[in-house]
RNA sequence: GCGGACGUGGCUCAGUUGGUAGAGCACCACCUUGCCAAGGUGGGGGUCGCGGGUUCGAAUCCCGUCGUCCGCUCCA
């Protein structure tokens, strides 16, 4: 692993960002936990998506539906078919591969040899079952990707939000695939959850829009503070596109173990409403009042990950810098210079001493602030260390209660990236906070 | 799935040829200082990933298993 990618796995640990899952069993491989600040920040990332692709626009609209959908729905946009793949392994070699990719004479590529062992159908979604008999009626899926509710419910939701095209349908939540090989903490995992938005828009203008989205989610990044340098936009090739796009461009960051996706847009053209309108014999197709017009829209669809942008996020903020010290030589200052929308916690109040005086005032201080903003309040050890503690888990501001506060009315608030300090009354404290967070 | 390396308190590690675990940092309490960490005193915390075996006795040897990392393979 290199340095940076320990380094970032080590503060998520240490500062309770994630860790892994069921550890007291030995963990279970690829499942982490998100402990308190990696919740806030997992909320931040989610609301900042939902405020840019929801809030901020007006045609689109939210749905959050049932993990376990019809096994229908799976049949029907091809994922029982196209998401099982089966598996023959070299009886000398023992590497594995997909019997379709083989070539006609059936020989290894390693090594030449042409035993192999019996296909194994290897589905990526996980199964579940329904009711408390497990036959083949019982079989259920946990969705390997949240879209298909948008599609099977798109009707509905044009119709009760009285939208007309173009327009769109988002949904937050996890999602399940029996990957390989997952790896790289929390980069690629079984259980994940997607930020995915489906736009239905009238055949013909779909290359438009495609063109359009791939710039508005780059944006987006560049907006919460990525470096530009370590985003890029690559095209699919065509023959590595999903079974039902027609093109498809990922964001991708480069991470220290190489560039990976952040996000896929993908033109699925009416690939999926076709077949569920097959499948369900339901009426799927949109009705343009103003030309008197009927047809099934085309989808383009931005699908996002909330883990992998937040580990991009972390490995982005974390910088150590050089400080002076008081002593005249150098220290190491550790810093997550997240975006202040991002970060788990927005202010921390910490009284100059743990002084008998000084504590109710800063107690004060926080239950104002703490209405408003994420906070937190600590006054145990040196008042140094405890900024340091604030850095390291990317906390914008820090207010500082001394003695003089107790007289003047006034507080020392010092921003994390310039670490300039602004002296401030205390009843204007919120307004100030309000304008920089 | 294959090959390799690794797995000792939250973190980084020490534990000699097997004899029933140590340090620093971190954390907590109290005292002290008081605007950018590591001053004092005291304290909590590990059956050495888990299970089994060999042995009078195992963190140290053997087997299995789980997990992490690297490489290969796979990645709709």
């Amino acid at each position: 692993m290199t340095d940076l990618m320990e380094a970032v796995t080590s503060l998520a640990k240490r500062r309770g960002i994630a860790f892994q899952s069921s550890e007291i069993y030995g963990g279970l491989r690829s499942a982490w936990d998100y402990g308190p600040l990696g919740v806030e920040l997992r909320r931040n990332i989610r609301e900042a998506w939902w405020r840019s692709m929801v809030q901020l626009r007006e045609d689109v609209v939210g749905l959050e539906a049932a993990v376990i959908m019809s096994p229908k729905v799976w049949e029907a946009s091809g994922h029982v078919a196209g998401f099982s793949d089966p598996l023959v392994e070299c009886i000398s070699c023992h590497q594995r591969f997909r019997e379709d990719h083989l070539a006609d004479n059936r020989t290894c590529p390693n090594c030449g040899s042409a035993a192999f062992t019996e296909a194994k159908q290897f589905n990526l979604m996980l199964q579940t079952q329904l009711g408390p008999v497990a036959d083949d009626d019982s079989v259920a899926y946990l969705r390997p990707e949240t879209a298909q509710a948008m599609f099977v419910d798109s009707s509905i939701v044009q119709q009760v939000a009285r939208r007309k095209l173009p327009f769109g349908i988002a949904q937050i939540g996890k999602s399940f695939r029996n990957e390989i090989t997952p790896g790289n903490f929390i980069f690629r995992t079984r259980e994940f959850e997607q930020m995915e938005m489906e736009y239905f828009v009238k055949p013909g203008t779909d290359e438009e829009w495609f063109s359009y989205w791939i710039e508005q989610r780059l944006q987006w990044y560049l907006d919460l503070g990525m470096t530009k340098d370590k985003l890029r936009l690559r095209a699919h090739e065509p023959d590595e596109l999903a079974h039902y796009a027609k093109a498809a461009t990922d964001v991708e960051y480069e991470f220290p173990f190489g560039w990976g996706e952040l996000e896929g847009i993908a033109n699925r053209t009416d690939f999926d409403l076709k077949a569920h309108q097959e499948a369900s014999g339901e009426d799927l197709t949109y009705f343009d009042q103003e030309k008197e017009e009927r047809y099934l829209p085309y989808v383009i669809e931005p699908a996002a990950g909330v883990d992998r942008s937040l580990l991009a996020f972390l490995i982005d903020a974390y910088r150590v810098e050089e400080v002076p010290t008081a002593k005249g030589d150098t220290d190491k200052r550790t810093v997550l210079g997240l975006h202040r929308s991002l970060a788990p916690v927005k202010v921390a109040v910490l009284p100059l001493s743990r002084n008998e005086t000084l504590v109710p005032e800063a107690k004060r201080v926080f239950d104002e602030v703490k209405s408003s903003w994420m906070c937190q309040y600590d006054d145990a050890g040196a008042i140094g260390r405890r900024y340091r503690r604030q850095d390291e888990v990317g906390t914008p501001f820090c207010v500082t209660v001394d003695f003089d506060s107790l007289e003047d009315k006034q507080v020392t608030v010092r921003e994390r990236d310039t670490m300039q300090q602004d002296r401030i009354p205390i009843e204007t404290l919120a307004g100030y906070l309000r304008e920089r967070l």
